[in-house]
DNA sequence: TATAGTAATAGGAATTATTACTGATAAGGA
DNA sequence: TCCTTATCAGTAATAATTCCTATTACTATA
Protein backbone atom coordinates (compact mmCIF):
# COMPACT_ATOMS: atom_id res chain seq x y z
CA UNK A 1 0.00 0.00 0.00
CA UNK A 2 1.07 3.08 -0.91
CA UNK A 3 1.45 6.08 1.83
CA UNK A 4 0.19 9.49 -0.33
CA UNK A 5 -0.17 12.24 1.15
CA UNK A 6 -3.93 12.29 1.14
CA UNK A 7 -3.81 8.63 3.11
CA UNK A 8 -1.30 10.05 5.37
CA UNK A 9 -3.25 13.03 6.08
CA UNK A 10 -6.28 10.67 6.51
CA UNK A 11 -4.89 8.39 8.95
CA UNK A 12 -3.40 11.08 11.14
CA UNK A 13 -6.40 13.05 11.21
CA UNK A 14 -8.21 10.13 12.46
CA UNK A 15 -5.01 8.78 14.96
CA UNK A 16 -4.83 12.98 16.42
CA UNK A 17 -8.56 12.38 17.67
CA UNK A 18 -10.39 10.13 20.10
CA UNK A 19 -13.39 10.38 18.30
CA UNK A 20 -15.71 9.09 15.63
CA UNK A 21 -16.12 10.66 11.93
CA UNK A 22 -18.02 9.96 9.17
CA UNK A 23 -16.63 10.20 5.35
CA UNK A 24 -18.15 13.46 5.10
CA UNK A 25 -16.26 15.12 7.90
CA UNK A 26 -13.54 13.16 7.68
CA UNK A 27 -13.38 14.72 3.74
CA UNK A 28 -14.25 18.48 5.39
CA UNK A 29 -11.12 18.16 8.22
CA UNK A 30 -8.44 16.60 5.80
CA UNK A 31 -9.77 19.44 3.01
CA UNK A 32 -8.08 21.79 5.35
CA UNK A 33 -5.09 20.78 4.86
CA UNK A 34 -4.96 19.17 1.32
CA UNK A 35 -7.73 21.92 -0.30
CA UNK A 36 -9.01 19.69 -3.55
CA UNK A 37 -8.94 16.21 -2.22
CA UNK A 38 -12.02 14.82 -3.16
CA UNK A 39 -14.75 12.88 -1.46
CA UNK A 40 -14.20 9.69 -3.68
CA UNK A 41 -10.12 9.92 -2.57
CA UNK A 42 -11.42 9.82 1.21
CA UNK A 43 -13.78 7.09 0.58
CA UNK A 44 -11.31 4.73 -1.36
CA UNK A 45 -8.66 5.36 1.21
CA UNK A 46 -10.86 4.56 3.69
CA UNK A 47 -12.00 1.53 2.78
CA UNK A 48 -8.66 0.65 1.99
CA UNK A 49 -7.00 1.22 5.78
CA UNK A 50 -10.34 -0.64 7.29
CA UNK A 51 -9.24 -3.15 4.94
CA UNK A 52 -5.59 -3.24 5.85
CA UNK A 53 -6.72 -3.17 9.40
CA UNK A 54 -5.36 0.74 10.06
CA UNK A 55 -8.60 1.83 11.50
CA UNK A 56 -12.17 0.16 12.27
CA UNK A 57 -15.98 0.97 11.19
CA UNK A 58 -18.75 1.59 13.28
CA UNK A 59 -22.03 0.60 11.85
CA UNK A 60 -24.90 2.42 14.03
CA UNK A 61 -28.70 3.18 13.55
CA UNK A 62 -28.38 5.99 11.45
CA UNK A 63 -27.03 5.22 7.76
CA UNK A 64 -23.82 6.40 8.10
CA UNK A 65 -20.43 4.88 8.35
CA UNK A 66 -18.45 6.09 11.89
CA UNK A 67 -13.99 5.63 11.02
CA UNK A 68 -12.43 5.09 14.37
CA UNK A 69 -8.50 5.95 14.06
CA UNK A 70 -8.29 4.06 17.98
CA UNK A 71 -8.12 -0.11 16.83
CA UNK A 72 -8.09 -1.75 20.33
CA UNK A 73 -11.09 -3.71 20.83
CA UNK A 74 -13.37 -1.81 22.46
CA UNK A 75 -17.11 -1.27 22.76
CA UNK A 76 -19.33 1.48 21.44
CA UNK A 77 -22.07 3.04 22.75
CA UNK A 78 -24.21 5.78 20.83
CA UNK A 79 -26.86 8.23 22.35
CA UNK A 80 -29.98 8.86 20.88
CA UNK A 81 -30.10 11.98 22.08
CA UNK A 82 -26.71 13.61 20.96
CA UNK A 83 -25.72 11.08 18.39
CA UNK A 84 -22.20 11.30 19.98
CA UNK A 85 -20.23 7.96 20.17
CA UNK A 86 -18.25 7.08 22.92
CA UNK A 87 -15.89 4.36 23.66
CA UNK A 88 -16.21 1.84 26.44
CA UNK A 89 -13.07 -0.87 27.61
CA UNK A 90 -15.81 -3.01 28.94
CA UNK A 91 -15.31 -6.95 27.86
CA UNK A 92 -18.43 -9.23 27.74
CA UNK A 93 -22.61 -8.23 27.92
CA UNK A 94 -21.55 -7.21 31.68
CA UNK A 95 -22.70 -3.55 31.25
CA UNK A 96 -23.16 -2.74 34.72
CA UNK A 97 -20.54 -0.28 35.17
CA UNK A 98 -21.37 1.47 31.94
CA UNK A 99 -24.76 2.07 33.76
CA UNK A 100 -22.89 3.23 36.67
CA UNK A 101 -21.36 5.83 35.01
CA UNK A 102 -25.42 7.57 34.34
CA UNK A 103 -25.50 6.39 30.55
CA UNK A 104 -28.99 4.02 29.92
CA UNK A 105 -28.65 1.43 27.60
CA UNK A 106 -31.84 0.80 25.66
CA UNK A 107 -30.23 -2.29 23.62
CA UNK A 108 -26.89 -3.74 22.67
CA UNK A 109 -26.29 -5.01 19.66
CA UNK A 110 -23.63 -7.77 18.63
CA UNK A 111 -22.32 -8.72 15.20
CA UNK A 112 -19.16 -10.41 14.69
CA UNK A 113 -17.99 -10.73 10.95
CA UNK A 114 -16.24 -13.95 9.39
CA UNK A 115 -16.62 -17.14 7.18
CA UNK A 116 -19.17 -19.97 8.06
CA UNK A 117 -18.51 -23.01 7.94
CA UNK A 118 -20.02 -24.08 4.48
CA UNK A 119 -18.25 -21.15 2.95
CA UNK A 120 -14.84 -22.62 4.65
CA UNK A 121 -15.54 -26.14 3.36
CA UNK A 122 -16.33 -24.56 -0.09
CA UNK A 123 -12.52 -22.70 -0.03
CA UNK B 1 -50.60 1.57 17.03
CA UNK B 2 -53.57 0.94 14.56
CA UNK B 3 -53.50 -3.02 13.06
CA UNK B 4 -53.27 -2.13 9.68
CA UNK B 5 -53.57 -5.23 7.06
CA UNK B 6 -50.22 -4.22 5.66
CA UNK B 7 -48.30 -4.20 9.15
CA UNK B 8 -49.83 -7.59 10.10
CA UNK B 9 -48.39 -9.07 7.00
CA UNK B 10 -45.06 -7.63 7.73
CA UNK B 11 -45.00 -8.57 11.20
CA UNK B 12 -46.50 -12.36 10.41
CA UNK B 13 -44.12 -12.68 7.29
CA UNK B 14 -40.78 -11.75 9.66
CA UNK B 15 -42.04 -13.84 12.66
CA UNK B 16 -43.04 -16.67 10.49
CA UNK B 17 -39.17 -17.08 8.99
CA UNK B 18 -35.51 -17.65 11.02
CA UNK B 19 -33.97 -15.04 9.17
CA UNK B 20 -32.77 -11.79 7.91
CA UNK B 21 -34.42 -9.45 5.11
CA UNK B 22 -33.67 -6.32 4.58
CA UNK B 23 -36.45 -3.83 3.25
CA UNK B 24 -36.52 -4.70 -0.66
CA UNK B 25 -36.75 -8.15 0.42
CA UNK B 26 -39.56 -8.12 2.57
CA UNK B 27 -41.09 -5.88 -0.18
CA UNK B 28 -41.22 -8.56 -2.47
CA UNK B 29 -42.30 -11.15 -0.12
CA UNK B 30 -45.47 -9.26 1.06
CA UNK B 31 -46.42 -7.82 -2.44
CA UNK B 32 -47.11 -11.50 -3.05
CA UNK B 33 -50.31 -11.40 -0.28
CA UNK B 34 -50.50 -7.45 -0.92
CA UNK B 35 -49.87 -6.82 -4.65
CA UNK B 36 -50.40 -3.10 -4.27
CA UNK B 37 -48.11 -2.31 -1.12
CA UNK B 38 -45.69 0.38 -1.31
CA UNK B 39 -42.05 0.52 -0.46
CA UNK B 40 -42.75 3.51 1.44
CA UNK B 41 -45.53 1.61 3.58
CA UNK B 42 -43.25 -1.25 4.50
CA UNK B 43 -40.15 0.83 5.00
CA UNK B 44 -42.73 3.28 7.33
CA UNK B 45 -44.11 -0.33 9.38
CA UNK B 46 -40.94 -1.43 9.43
CA UNK B 47 -39.70 1.85 11.70
CA UNK B 48 -42.86 1.64 13.92
CA UNK B 49 -42.20 -1.90 14.73
CA UNK B 50 -38.73 -1.60 15.96
CA UNK B 51 -40.01 1.10 17.74
CA UNK B 52 -42.40 -0.61 19.79
CA UNK B 53 -39.66 -3.74 19.60
CA UNK B 54 -41.55 -6.19 17.89
CA UNK B 55 -38.67 -6.54 16.06
CA UNK B 56 -35.57 -5.75 16.10
CA UNK B 57 -32.56 -4.65 13.43
CA UNK B 58 -28.92 -5.94 12.30
CA UNK B 59 -26.75 -3.29 10.98
CA UNK B 60 -24.32 -4.60 8.85
CA UNK B 61 -21.09 -4.00 6.85
CA UNK B 62 -23.07 -3.78 4.05
CA UNK B 63 -25.16 -0.66 3.49
CA UNK B 64 -28.80 -2.56 3.96
CA UNK B 65 -30.23 -2.92 7.12
CA UNK B 66 -31.60 -6.49 8.28
CA UNK B 67 -34.90 -6.75 10.02
CA UNK B 68 -35.52 -9.64 12.29
CA UNK B 69 -39.10 -11.04 13.85
CA UNK B 70 -36.59 -12.75 16.92
CA UNK B 71 -36.16 -10.59 19.69
CA UNK B 72 -34.88 -12.87 21.96
CA UNK B 73 -31.04 -11.32 22.99
CA UNK B 74 -28.42 -13.06 20.50
CA UNK B 75 -25.03 -12.64 18.45
CA UNK B 76 -25.55 -12.01 14.61
CA UNK B 77 -22.60 -13.52 12.38
CA UNK B 78 -22.57 -12.08 8.82
CA UNK B 79 -20.46 -14.16 6.67
CA UNK B 80 -18.38 -12.03 4.57
CA UNK B 81 -18.29 -14.53 1.54
CA UNK B 82 -21.99 -15.56 1.04
CA UNK B 83 -23.56 -12.82 2.94
CA UNK B 84 -25.84 -14.87 4.99
CA UNK B 85 -26.74 -13.80 8.38
CA UNK B 86 -26.81 -16.62 11.66
CA UNK B 87 -28.06 -16.04 14.99
CA UNK B 88 -26.20 -17.62 17.81
CA UNK B 89 -27.24 -17.31 21.43
CA UNK B 90 -24.22 -17.27 23.16
CA UNK B 91 -23.79 -14.34 25.66
CA UNK B 92 -20.33 -12.48 26.13
CA UNK B 93 -17.11 -11.94 24.42
CA UNK B 94 -16.25 -15.72 24.58
CA UNK B 95 -16.82 -16.98 20.96
CA UNK B 96 -15.45 -20.24 21.28
CA UNK B 97 -18.38 -22.31 20.78
CA UNK B 98 -18.88 -20.86 17.28
CA UNK B 99 -15.20 -21.02 16.23
CA UNK B 100 -15.50 -24.80 17.41
CA UNK B 101 -18.85 -25.03 14.73
CA UNK B 102 -16.45 -24.05 12.01
CA UNK B 103 -16.83 -20.44 11.30
CA UNK B 104 -14.05 -18.29 11.21
CA UNK B 105 -14.40 -15.19 13.00
CA UNK B 106 -12.52 -12.17 11.76
CA UNK B 107 -13.50 -8.88 13.44
CA UNK B 108 -16.85 -8.66 16.24
CA UNK B 109 -18.82 -5.15 17.05
CA UNK B 110 -20.79 -4.67 20.34
CA UNK B 111 -22.64 -1.27 19.88
CA UNK B 112 -24.72 -0.12 22.88
CA UNK B 113 -27.70 2.41 22.31
CA UNK B 114 -29.49 4.27 24.89
CA UNK B 115 -28.77 8.29 26.43
CA UNK B 116 -25.47 9.15 27.93
CA UNK B 117 -24.71 10.85 31.08
CA UNK B 118 -24.83 14.31 29.94
CA UNK B 119 -27.96 13.91 28.12
CA UNK B 120 -29.47 12.10 31.12
CA UNK B 121 -28.47 15.12 33.03
CA UNK B 122 -30.77 17.77 30.80
CA UNK B 123 -34.00 16.29 30.70
C1' DT C 1 17.44 11.69 -17.49
C1' DA C 2 13.88 9.68 -20.58
C1' DT C 3 10.36 6.01 -20.65
C1' DA C 4 6.99 2.84 -19.75
C1' DG C 5 3.92 0.71 -16.67
C1' DT C 6 1.24 0.90 -12.71
C1' DA C 7 -1.39 2.96 -9.11
C1' DA C 8 -3.72 6.85 -7.35
C1' DT C 9 -6.12 11.17 -8.00
C1' DA C 10 -10.02 14.84 -8.84
C1' DG C 11 -14.34 15.69 -10.28
C1' DG C 12 -18.60 14.46 -11.42
C1' DA C 13 -22.17 11.20 -12.70
C1' DA C 14 -24.61 7.18 -11.29
C1' DT C 15 -26.52 4.02 -8.01
C1' DT C 16 -28.77 2.47 -3.94
C1' DA C 17 -31.18 2.84 0.35
C1' DT C 18 -34.22 5.48 2.69
C1' DT C 19 -37.38 9.35 3.72
C1' DA C 20 -40.76 12.98 2.71
C1' DC C 21 -44.87 14.63 0.53
C1' DT C 22 -49.78 14.51 -1.08
C1' DG C 23 -54.35 13.32 -1.79
C1' DA C 24 -57.05 9.14 -0.99
C1' DT C 25 -58.43 5.24 2.17
C1' DA C 26 -59.70 2.61 6.06
C1' DA C 27 -59.23 1.44 11.31
C1' DG C 28 -61.44 1.88 15.47
C1' DG C 29 -64.00 4.48 18.82
C1' DA C 30 -68.44 7.19 19.68
C1' DT D 1 -73.18 4.08 10.94
C1' DC D 2 -70.39 8.16 11.11
C1' DC D 3 -66.13 10.75 12.15
C1' DT D 4 -61.61 11.48 13.16
C1' DT D 5 -57.20 10.64 12.16
C1' DA D 6 -53.51 7.39 11.42
C1' DT D 7 -52.14 5.04 7.51
C1' DC D 8 -51.95 4.15 2.65
C1' DA D 9 -50.16 4.19 -2.46
C1' DG D 10 -47.57 6.52 -5.50
C1' DT D 11 -44.05 9.43 -6.49
C1' DA D 12 -40.43 12.79 -5.78
C1' DA D 13 -36.57 13.97 -3.11
C1' DT D 14 -32.49 13.20 -0.26
C1' DA D 15 -28.32 11.17 1.52
C1' DA D 16 -24.57 8.02 1.50
C1' DT D 17 -21.66 5.66 -1.24
C1' DT D 18 -19.65 3.84 -5.47
C1' DC D 19 -18.34 4.04 -10.20
C1' DC D 20 -16.22 6.18 -14.29
C1' DT D 21 -12.91 8.82 -16.97
C1' DA D 22 -9.27 11.62 -17.99
C1' DT D 23 -5.22 13.05 -15.78
C1' DT D 24 -1.25 12.91 -12.69
C1' DA D 25 2.34 10.84 -9.63
C1' DC D 26 5.50 7.24 -8.49
C1' DT D 27 8.89 3.38 -9.48
C1' DA D 28 11.92 0.73 -11.84
C1' DT D 29 14.58 0.13 -15.66
C1' DA D 30 17.24 1.40 -19.55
Amino acid sequence: MRLTHQREEILSFLRSKRAHYNAVEIYDAVRERIPNISLGTVYRNLGKLVEDGEIITVETDNRSIYYDGYIAPHTHFVCKCCSQIFDFEEEGQSFKSISDKGFTIDKHRTVLYGTCTECNEKN
